[in-house]
DNA sequence: TCAATTCTTGAGTGACCGTTCAAGAAAGAA
DNA sequence: TTCTTTCTTGAACGGTCACTCAAGAATTGA
């Protein structure tokens, strides 16, 4: 679908002046360091050099490129190192402790923005973009989703025990990742997220016992 | 010192036709609920009661009466748990859990808006705002010393094994209360964060063996 | 060469932002 | 009563917001 509007020449009238992936990247940087309300037009179309004309031809209106960002980011190594850690690593024990691991490196990485584009773009926000705090905040559910049925098929295949809650678990581990982004957003390095992630996994069911002393 | 300036009759001019007190608690759930730019001084004299006017010679300007209203909120039930928790439970251990415990009940509470104000409610500010985020990250910067010298402390009185990282721990709590609170933003339950809690609590060091498996 | 199409440009839209201010009203002091 | 002080009110201030549009420039198809 991308390759035949973007490779195949022959389209009809003055082509656009600026690569397309080239000012996504610019308004995505923007959007994850500022939030998505904070970030104006102004700004954006300043960092992408392109005029606000050319921004809502391209683009449709903010909220539209605020979208389109997000499907980038989530398509980028930022965006997908959940689902490679869930694809690539034999347990899903492994799969978690990578999971956090790799968020430790990802969100305080310096090459770009800290903690994660849709835990924190849209945090806060006026009545009138409700729907863009809903669309991020659909994403996140959709991600702890991901989680529970990993959980889920874990526990069947017996690699958790048999009291163990995967819904509970989906959520800790989702809250653990989003104090994490908000950590790394204050200020905290890798090796400060990366000893939290460690501590995060003594959560992990172990059989034969309760999960938590009270 | 606030009874003087309240109690004591004999102010010269007209009086002030608001309760300082009750306009100063409608500010807080606007902010609370919408973070501190994405509220607008229009909604927030609507909901205060006052106009403009009274707003800017009672509180200065946005930014002051949003100070004030971080001030009101630390000494407010939402605000002080974290320090009763540590004045009143015997174990920096029953500490830790009651804290979790309690901000899973605050945080969720339908009878105000929803997570901490102090965590949410600068999470993402234009360039020009950032005195405001840097205010409310120093705030938590001073909470999470709070966890840190707890826990230091515990490791000194034996209370923590020797081997326990109070920083790696201080900073792993203060991730948990971070997510909890952005999960109740997100619609989490009490009962959701309860578990979370519980969960969380896993990472709390046993004597004998190291805190983590890898 | 000429029409059709698509993008760029620059100027401009009304609405809302945080903030100010002069004029009037309500209190104590003289 | 009159002065002084403090608060309220209503109408504004310039600035920025997201967004639009007509006119010109660059391309393809005929």
């Amino acid at each position: 679908m991308g390759a035949m509007t973007t490779t195949a020449g022959a389209r009809r009238g003055r082509p656009p002046a600026f690569d397309r992936a080239a000012v996504l990247t610019a308004a995505t940087r923007l959007f994850w360091e500022r939030g998505y309300q904070a970030t104006s037009v102004g700004e954006l179309t300043g960092a992408m050099g392109i005029k606000p004309g050319s921004l809502y031809a391209a683009f449709g209106d903010k909220e539209s490129l605020f979208r389109e960002v997000v499907r980038a980011y989530q398509q980028s190594p930022a965006g997908v190192f959940v689902g490679v850690a869930f694809a690539e690593e034999p347990t899903t024990r492994a799969a978690f402790v990578r999971i956090l691991r790799e968020a430790a490196r990802v969100y305080s990485d310096p090459a770009h923005p800290a903690g994660c584009l849709v835990i924190s773009a849209a945090a806060n926000v006026a009545a009138q973009d409700d729907e863009v705090a809903v669309f991020l905040r659909d994403v996140r559910a959709a991600n702890l989703v991901g989680f529970e049925e990993r959980l889920t098929t874990a526990k069947r295949l017996g690699e958790l025990p048999a009291d163990a809650d995967p819904t509970a678990l989906a959520r800790y581990f989702g809250a653990v990742l989003q104090g994490m982004s908000q950590r790394s957003r204050d200020g905290a390095d890798t090796a400060e997220l990366t000893a939290t992630a460690e501590l995060a996994m003594a959560a992990w069911p172990v059989a034969g016992t309760g999960t938590t002393a009270s």
